[in-house]
DNA sequence: CGCTCGCTTGAAACGGCTCAACCAAAGTGG
DNA sequence: CCACTTTGGTTGAGCCGTTTCAAGCGAGCG
């Protein structure tokens, strides 16, 4: 059990209100979850009574469609919350959750934070910011699936992993995915992305090798899609 | 100037917290706006520095995209509030709103806000909340929007619009919409909007006279697009 | 070695968009 | 009061981007 007190992720937002007593009493109540790389934590369909706050690592939040067809939410690293989205409503919000890597995971319980909630301001309005944030960014997607050509929805998700989990210094994204996973981000199929992957290496705007996937330039490739000049999603 | 004690609206976040000290004193310094209909009273571009309640009517809350497309984010009537995107970050949010009928709107000061926010836990537990719903709303656009057909995206809005405007007693629509903001809303274009109403009216699924829609019988148009079963939208 | 898994490419089919013409209703001005 | 203009709705035809299907390739592994 990591105590939250000797955490060292600034960017927590439990972490950084642990000054407050009632918080600080409150994150006693903390689990801790460990998973191995491809482990499902959260399966889609079942209720969602609590929030997990990832110690590190990263993980992919998706939701499965019509026929199958896998949507991705969203990424998230070090630091980060799973499961907020279950959090204002009663009915069950159907998401899964996957690490993408051996992450570790804290738990609190959902009826717990909400009594916290409720009596600590700071931690309560905390909180809506990053709702708030989440809102600018899904809305941003809503611009991004609904003006962007699937080209553009590419690079823009390129952007979007490059923004979140950097480059590694061998020049390649320091997050791992199969064609099948960024196709599932961007709204489209896996030939499509492949395709547009393909082009992308002959226009020089990108490098590959393997899986791996690299921006030489990053200026060059947002200017790919500079008329939407929409770079608010973290 | 409409004072808040007075005010009916059981929905507004502020009316509902109006026994606190802190935001009975607030609320003093709020400003009433009135717009005509068709009146636009958040020019896209211009920073947002404050926040709007719509004591009554209806508006529009859209961006400009490429090529002057216009995206309707959502529409909104009284008790909701306007302009709550532009809150978390400092980096303007180009969104435009219009009143869709004569409205009249309470305006708060968006730094007064924040301060009353970060002194009332319960305050800012509502208006966490109130992000929370909007998140799952904007996702479960982006769901629809990335895989949903046109067909099923314009039933959603109106589905959309039925739950959140009703219909009147002479059988359509509460709320009434061009062709074109229909379109904006389902991200397509007129001419397909159209297309689909068509259809959809041979199919006795709809009814139309003019401009107005009604939906004789809701549960038969929903199993339309029950497959997706996704009526988080409010 | 042969299997599997993920990546890649091509060709064909489909859906949605664009363009263009037309229509109906409502408002305007002589 | 009628012709004219405007606005929004409607329909058809052609085109283009995207998806689907099918086949092939290469690396990694038991």
């Amino acid at each position: 059990m990591s105590a939250c007190n000797q955490c060292t992720n600034t960017k927590c937002l439990i972490k950084r209100n642990l000054d407050s007593p009632v918080i600080s009493r409150f994150v006693q109540l903390k689990n801790d979850i460990r998973c191995k790389k491809g482990q499902q934590f959260i399966i889609e369909g079942a209720p969602v009574n609590g929030l997990f706050f990832i110690l590190n690592g990263s993980v992919k939040v998706f939701r499965t469609g019509i026929n199958g067809r896998e949507q991705i939410v969203r990424f998230a690293k070090t630091g980060e919350i799973i499961g907020h989205r279950g959090f204002s409503s009663q009915e069950q919000y159907p998401i899964g959750a996957i690490a993408l890597q051996d992450s570790v995971l804290c738990y609190f319980s959902k009826t717990e934070l909400q009594e916290v909630l409720r009596s600590d301001a700071t931690f309560a309005y905390d909180f809506m910011l990053f709702y708030a944030n989440e809102l600018n960014r899904s809305e941003a997607k809503v611009k991004s699936l609904s003006q962007m050509t699937v080209r553009e929805r590419v690079i823009d998700t390129l952007l979007y992993v490059y923004r979140k989990f950097g480059q590694h210094q061998n020049g390649f994204l320091d997050l791992l995915l199969s064609r099948k996973e960024y196709a599932d981000y961007a709204g489209t199929t896996e030939e499509q992305v492949i395709r547009i992957l393909s082009t992308l290496k002959k226009e020089n705007l990108i490098i590959t090798k393997g899986k791996r996937i690299g921006i030489p330039d990053v200026t060059l490739l947002k200017k790919e899609i500079v008329e939407h000049n929409f770079f608010l999603d973290s």
